[in-house]
DNA sequence: TTCTACTATTCGAACGTTTGAAATGTCAAT
DNA sequence: ATTGACATTTCAAACGTTCGAATAGTAGAA
């Protein structure tokens, strides 16, 4: 009965409905100071009276106001790739300590999205913006507007120190080396690699530590045995890329007993395809991928694979984001800061000794690696 | 050098710089009506400077002004389980062609946060509100101010029309229906049944699906055969539940020779407990899943399950939200609808006719279903 | 010159809140 | 009666936009 032509109940309603200004009920419901002076009946006829008309206070007139939006944006590049999950989840935590509220965004991996998206996030006056990307920026337009705006600006799983912008991400080398050493550990010495598409940040640093890695021990990379995932426009795509490629190691004649994926979808690529030949996982071949996202976990036999600390890079940004966000910030010019978490291996069934002389069946095999961490 | 205390570029900033005033800058920038009457030196003039400075439109001023907020809440209940995703890409892709923005809020399985999301899509002032949830609302409270706010609200995978809310969700009976009938046109009899956990509102109905197509046909469901999931908490405890499940099957001492799961999950633990007992999927028990997410179609053999049309059901879900802001809507007082989409059979691998006489060894079963529709 | 008819620009109020300053009312002390 | 002190409530301006109405500027017609 109360509303106006939008569908609203604001506080004049609240106001009219029990006989005072909008200031007094402004007053007591956001418990300023001085609504400490306001007469307790007072108090209490307004707050019954806006729970009775269902009051929830307009976060734009608010904001508006008060020139905060107590919103950060959080640009992922494909929420559909489970990489980006744990990140958000992460952001999440660290942002609600805060009280801020993460404006989720997904790109969907179509750059013109982004540009948008980003663009929107502007518009609704974040206070900063947490960006998830595997590609750059592409309008470099944007992202000097977002300097003009003063909106701290902090990038997950790229390294932009170059660009001036604050970065958290996996220690990739290390993971490649991580990787390589395991099989090595196991007993491996013919080992196949796939490096990661060439557009793809991730892929150099990864290929850097498995070679590190190999030089360290007296493993020698088979150039022959060393592949290139094309780009790759969805989460699907690396699957598809390393089941193929899979085909290709056979059918190159080379021996190896083991593999080092790009990343999870494409050693799950690689043990379908390997299974598809016959090519018994992890009986006559190991795989090991790299992220740890949850088709790994729940895969057959579990995959063994390096662990990114998702979760705690989005920690990280968020915290970053925050404290970008203090005035004492503010005047010392900030400059752009760069931390590498380190990777973890998560040993699950996907590896294991090369074949040994002589077959077993099975079982035995798989049994004595059963402890998981799942 | 123009900007104010917060460091947000305004209309104020460029209509001082190139001495209009905001009026005219507005009229510019928005391409209103009356911008024609603006001398197009004037255009030029304040077009440049606004691109200069970098300046967006503030989306909190000028919703507070025009009472639209051009936004829907989404708020799904949980975004680490890739059922939700696809169903937020057809949400967004629904919303786009209206140029409207979903507000996408993760409640991570906590009704705390959930309500408390809830609230601030209100507060928010989304003109109208999806959910995408499998449990019901905890405080019909909230539920209420939404509707004394005007805002509609629609649900996806849960009928609510109890409640007086549009639902959209997948038939599940038809999909329950499927999977059985799927192993019985292979040759399977004897069939072991995981129901979904008794709080999921899924469960009921494609456990009905199952029975009733078991009665349509020759099956004898074995209730020692029949098993339940415990109530799960995140999208692992389904994985480890049919893991566990699948020991107890083998177990319990009765032949099976296929395993309807309640979910992809499910399936996918049920897969790795029969490969840890050393029993091969599909040649010794075939396995259907039900979703059809992403960790199936990227398993080894690849998953044979129900697929929901999640993104159709993102599209149907905007549709309605956007067809119940119509103003010729308002008035009518709409009625809550329902709508089940059909759910469809993909094969993959996990399934096969069952063990034939003469064992064989696996390639060929494999070879013959190679065609996948992943 | 005065009037009409434009064109080009600005005024000013409104959206729902917040908040320092001001107003109102009450009562006791001078 | 006047003043001050205090408790309670309201005023009014501001946040950045939008947009109908008003204004200023120019020019052609009477």
């Amino acid at each position: 009965m109360a509303q106006r032509r939008t569908g609203h109940v604001t506080m004049l309603d609240i106001a009219r409905a029990c006989g005072f200004s909008v200031s007094t009920v402004s007053l007591v419901l956001t418990e300023a100071r001085l609504s400490a002076n306001v007469a307790e009946k007072t108090r209490q006829k307004i707050r019954a009276m806006a729970q009775k008309l269902g009051y929830h206070p307009d976060a734009y007139a608010r904001s508006l106001r008060s020139r905060r939006s107590g919103t950060i944006g959080v640009l992922a590049y494909d929420l559909s790739d489970p990489f980006c999950i744990p990140i958000v989840r992460g952001i999440q935590a660290g942002l609600q300590s805060a009280n801020y509220l993460p404006l989720l965004m997904d790109a969907q991996t179509e750059r013109k999205l982004f540009d948008s998206y980003l663009k929107m996030i502007l518009e609704r006056r974040a206070e900063g913006v947490i960006v998830i990307a595997s590609w750059v920026f592409e309008e470099a337009n944007l992202l000097a507007d977002i300097e003009k705006n003063h909106v701290p600006i902090i990038i997950v799983g790229r390294d932009l120190t170059g660009r001036r912008i604050s970065s958290v991400l996996v220690d990739n080398e290390a993971g490649g080396a991580l990787a390589l050493r395991h099989l090595h550990q196991l007993g491996h010495r013919k080992i196949a690699v796939i490096r990661g598409p060439e557009e793809l940040f991730d892929s150099e640093p990864r290929w850097a530590g498995v070679r590190c890695a190999a030089a360290e021990t007296d493993i020698q990379l088979d150039p022959r045995l060393v592949f290139q995932l094309p780009s790759l426009v969805d989460p699907m795509s690396g699957f598809d890329g390393g089941r193929q490629l899979a085909g290709q190691m056979l059918a190159s004649g080379r021996t190896f007993t083991g593999v080092v994926a790009f990343d999870d979808l494409t050693a799950l690529g690689v043990m379908r395809g390997l299974a598809e030949a016959g090519v018994r996982v992890p009986e006559e071949c190991s795989v090991v991928g790299f992220d740890d996202v949850l088709p790994s976990a729940v895969s057959t036999p579990g995959m063994t694979t390096i662990r990114q600390p998702l979760r705690q890079m989005g920690l990280q940004a968020a915290a970053w984001t925050l404290e970008a966000l203090e005035p004492s910030e503010e005047d010392g010019r900030q400059v752009a800061r760069i931390q590498m978490l380190p990777p973890e291996l998560v040993l699950r069934n996907s590896t294991g000794r090369p074949r040994p002389k002589i077959r077993e069946r099975r079982r035995p095999t798989q049994k004595t690696q059963l402890q998981e961490s799942v």
